[in-house]
DNA sequence: CACGAGACCTGTTCGC
DNA sequence: TGCGAACAGGTCTCGT
């Protein structure tokens, strides 16, 4: 599920309270359950249940899709892969089907990490660079330049779509966005970075900043059972709309599969470049 | 270096 | 209706 937008809305949800609790900012942590031992990426779990207890929330943040608690002493990151969610709850409350992890904090509430599909992520470190060190950069911080986005794209002979995914290239899109971005920019997804004219780029550079704020804005994406509260999958252009009308100029969406993810483009709006000696 | 396949997992939706 | 195939927001590892 979650990408950027929905990553950064739950940071915000969690940081300044939700409909039915409030922010977790100051909690102390009691403890750690650990339900499914492989969502634990380090310490070892006995590690990390000596070294989590009474630690402070102190700050909640976000950098590419990971989620950052900073505590007292360590920081622990959590990725949500593909069907992770974080809730708050009674610390009454039987665990519910797909809990994974969950935090016991002061004032009755728990933190729980739901997560049907098993390949969310959680690190206690000293030093996020461990995890976080490769990450490329944030796409809506001011460093992130579209002369700077330029000259990397010189550097890969690559596709697009799967380039845009990487997330040592550029921090934070996942496939709905990358697509989204793609038809905003009218390029192509099997359009090779390096062949990008100084314009061309200086285009994608804004629709990927213009898809990810929209994405916040409207908190998030929700689709299917995972994630509630964004609106966003109402406003999607391209992603899942196989056969239905490209909104610049009603030309059927199509889908390709580009490394192995599916990917949706409007063939008319994306056209891929044709070769100067073509017949 | 660039790319594809397979793995990790469970649940929903699609097609016959 | 039933049942298997296809598909799903992500990332890692291996082979070519």
């Amino acid at each position: 599920m979650p990408e950027l937008p929905e990553v950064e809305t739950i940071a915000s949800i969690l940081r300044h309270g939700g409909d039915h609790h409030p922010s977790l900012l100051g909690k102390t942590i009691l403890g750690a359950h650990l339900l499914w031992e492989r969502t634990l990426a380090s310490p070892s779990p006995a590690e990390f249940q000596e070294k989590i207890f009474g630690q402070v929330i102190r700050e909640i943040g976000r950098r590419g899709k990971y989620l950052l608690l900073s505590l007292s002493r360590d920081t622990l990151l959590i990725h949500l892969r593909m069907s992770g969610d974080l809730l708050v709850e009674p610390s009454t409350n039987p665990p519910a089907p797909h809990h994974r992890l969950m935090f016991d904090l002061d004032g009755g509430l728990r933190l729980s990490f739901n997560d049907p599909r098993k390949f969310g992520r959680v690190w206690l470190v000293a030093d996020t660079q461990v995890v976080l060190g490769n990450l490329g950069p944030e796409p809506l911080s001011s460093d992130f330049t579209p002369e700077g986005f330029y000259e990397r794209l010189q550097r890969y002979n690559r596709q697009l779509k799967p380039l845009l995914l990487d997330q040592t290239f550029l921090a934070g899109l996942g496939n709905i966005y990358a697509d989204e971005a793609l038809h905003r920019a009218k390029l192509h997804p099997q359009v090779s970075a390096a062949t990008l004219s100084r314009t061309q780029a200086e285009h994608l550079w804004a629709s990927i900043r213009q898809v990810l704020q929209e994405g916040i804005q409207r908190s998030g994406a929700s689709i299917d059972w995972v994630y509630r509260g964004g609106e966003f999958q109402h406003h999607f252009r391209v992603y899942r709309r196989v056969g239905m009308p490209c909104p610049e100029c009603g030309t059927p969406i199509r889908r390709l599969v580009i490394g192995q993810r599916g990917t949706h483009f409007c063939p008319s709006c994306q056209r891929l470049p044709t070769p100067l000696n073509a017949p």
